[in-house]
DNA sequence: CTTTGTGAACAGTTTCACAGCC
DNA sequence: GGCTGTGAAACTGTTCACAAAG
C-alpha cells in the first residue's frame, strides 16, 4: 500500500556496492577539473586528495568497475572520464521536471550543474496559476495539470519535489503514476513510493541538525577535558544511560519547538 | 597543511553510531506532528512507519540514548521530543550566518524550517557590494568585508556556505580562521579544514548522478530479464571484471551499463 | 622503483529473534 | 498479550599491507 520505501531496499547493485556509486561522482567531479587542465595521466594517491578520500577507497571503488589503470603509472584522465560516465549513466540524456517553482525551485532551475552533465530541464511545473506562462531560467513555468501529459511526452524518469511538504507526497505519487521511477526530494517529509522506485532526500534542517549535535559534542568535550577524562573506557551504553535516565524532571527549557 | 579532511575521520561519537545521529532529526520532525496532533504515546512500530525506517532500526537506536520506552505501551511522544532534542543540542540556540546570497542563498534565507528548531540566521554574507544593504527574508545583506565582524560578534559557529564553487574553499578558509567549526557546503567543491572543523556537503548534481546510476540499472535489469536470467549467482567480481575489460574498444552498448 | 589491484583484517550498521517487563 | 531493549548474527563498508605489473 502506501507504507512504501524510501531509498533502495537493497536488491544488490548489481557488484557495485552503494558507498562506492555515492563516491563515483566526486571522482567524475575531480577528473573533469583535471581534464579541462589537459592532464593526461593521474595516480590513486592525486586523484584521491581532489575527490577528498583516501586513495585505498578509491583504488577498491574503482576495482568495482575494472582495471582501468595502469601500474607504476596511475590512470588515464580522459578514459577514466567516459568509463564512469557512462557507468553512471552519463553518457545518454536525462530529461528532468522539477515541480513547485518557489523560491527554491527557482534556484534549482538556475543552478548550472543541473543542465551539465547529462542532465536537462525538461520542464517547471507548479500548482500557482499564476506562475503559469511565466519563464523561469528561460524556461515556462506549465500548471500542475499538465504534468501527467509532460511526462509522458517527455518521456521523463526522474523528477524532483520542490513543493511545500504538504503537497509532496500528492506531488509524489502523480508522479510515479505517471511512470517517473526516480526522485529527488527537497520537501521536509518522508516519502511513500511503491517498490522499484527510487528516493533520494536532500533536507537541509537534516544536515544542520546533524551539525549541531557535533558542535555540543566539541563544546561538551572540553568541559569534560577540564573535569578530568576520567568517562571513557565505560561500555557507552551504561554511560549514556545515566546521564538519559536523570533526565525526567526539570523544565522544558525555552527555545524548543516541542 | 592544507589537506585537510571532509567530513568526520570518525574520533567516535561519545556512544552514538553516527548513523543513529544521522536519523534522530527524522524521528524528530515525526515526534513533533505526533506531538502537534496531540497524540500522547506512540509504538515503535508506527513511528519508524512515520519515520521511514523499520521498527527495529528504530529501537536499536533509541536504546543508544537510553531506555525512554515502556514495554508494552510504547514511547511517550513528549518525552521523546525533549530527549532527541536535547541530544541533537536543539534545547540552545545557533546563530547561523548563510555565505553567498544567490538565488540559492536567498532560497536558504527564505526557508522556514531554518528558522525554527534552534537555528536563527544571524546573518546574510555576499561579495557583490550591490547586494549590501539590500534586505533578503528580511535580513539585510552585509558585505563579506564585515565577515570576520560578525562572526565573532554574534559567536556564530555553523555557517552555510552557496556561493559558487570557485570562491567556496576562501570563504571557508574565513569562516574558519574566525571561528566557525560547523560548515554546511552547496558549493559543488570539495572543501578542505582543519581537524576538529565539520563539513558536510549537499550536492544536487551528485545525488542526480546517482539516480541516473540506478535509472540507468533499471533498464538493464528490463532487457536482461528478457534475455534469461543466467548470470546471477557467479560471484559479483568476476562478472564485473569480464564485462568491464572487454570495454576499451568498440561502440558503447546501446542499453546496458557493461 | 612506482603504483595498481586485492585478499584479509577490521569497523560500523542492520537485522534477527527473543528475554524481560508492563 | 503486547512492546521494548538488546545480545548475537549477518551484512556492508573501510583500511591494511603486499604481491603483481609496468
Amino acid at each position: 500500500m502506501a507504507t512504501g520505501r524510501t531509498h533502495r531496499p537493497a536488491t544488490r547493485s548489481r557488484g557495485i556496492p552503494e558507498a562506492t556509486v555515492a563516491r563515483l561522482p566526486l571522482y567524475l567531479r575531480a577528473l573533469t577539473a583535471l581534464s579541462e587542465r589537459s592532464v593526461p595521466t593521474v595516480s590513486s594517491e592525486e586523484l584521491a586528495a581532489a575527490a577528498g578520500v583516501n586513495s585505498a577507497k578509491l583504488r577498491k571503488d574503482f576495482s568495482y568497475l575494472g582495471s582501468y589503470g595502469t601500474r607504476g603509472v596511475g590512470y588515464d584522465v580522459e578514459y577514466l572520464v567516459y568509463q564512469i560516465s557512462r557507468e553512471l549513466g552519463l553518457t545518454q540524456d536525462w530529461p528532468v521536471v522539477i515541480v513547485g517553482i518557489g523560491n527554491l525551485g527557482a534556484a534549482l532551475a538556475n543552478y548550472g550543474g543541473f543542465a551539465s552533465r547529462g542532465f536537462r530541464v525538461a520542464a517547471l511545473i507548479d500548482a500557482d496559476p499564476a506562475m503559469a506562462g511565466k519563464p523561469v531560467a528561460g524556461i515556462p513555468v506549465q500548471h500542475t495539470d499538465e504534468l501527467e501529459k509532460i511526462i509522458e511526452d517527455n518521456g521523463v524518469s526522474i523528477g524532483v519535489i520542490a513543493t511545500p511538504a504538504g503537497a509532496a507526497q500528492q506531488v509524489c505519487d502523480r508522479l510515479v503514476a505517471a511512470g517517473v521511477t526516480s526522485i529527488l526530494n527537497f520537501a521536509p517529509t518522508v516519502l511513500s513510493v511503491p517498490d522499484g522506485v527510487d528516493v533520494r532526500k536532500v533536507d537541509l534542517s537534516i544536515e544542520l541538525q546533524i551539525l549541531a549535535f557535533h558542535e555540543q559534542r566539541k563544546a561538551g568535550e572540553e568541559a569534560a577535558a577540564a573535569a578530568g577524562a576520567a568517562v571513557d573506557g565505560i561500555p557507552a551504553a551504561a554511560v549514556r544511560k545515566q546521564s538519559a535516565d536523570k533526565g525526567p524532571d526539570g523544565d522544558v527549557p525555552a527555545v524548543m519547538p516541542a
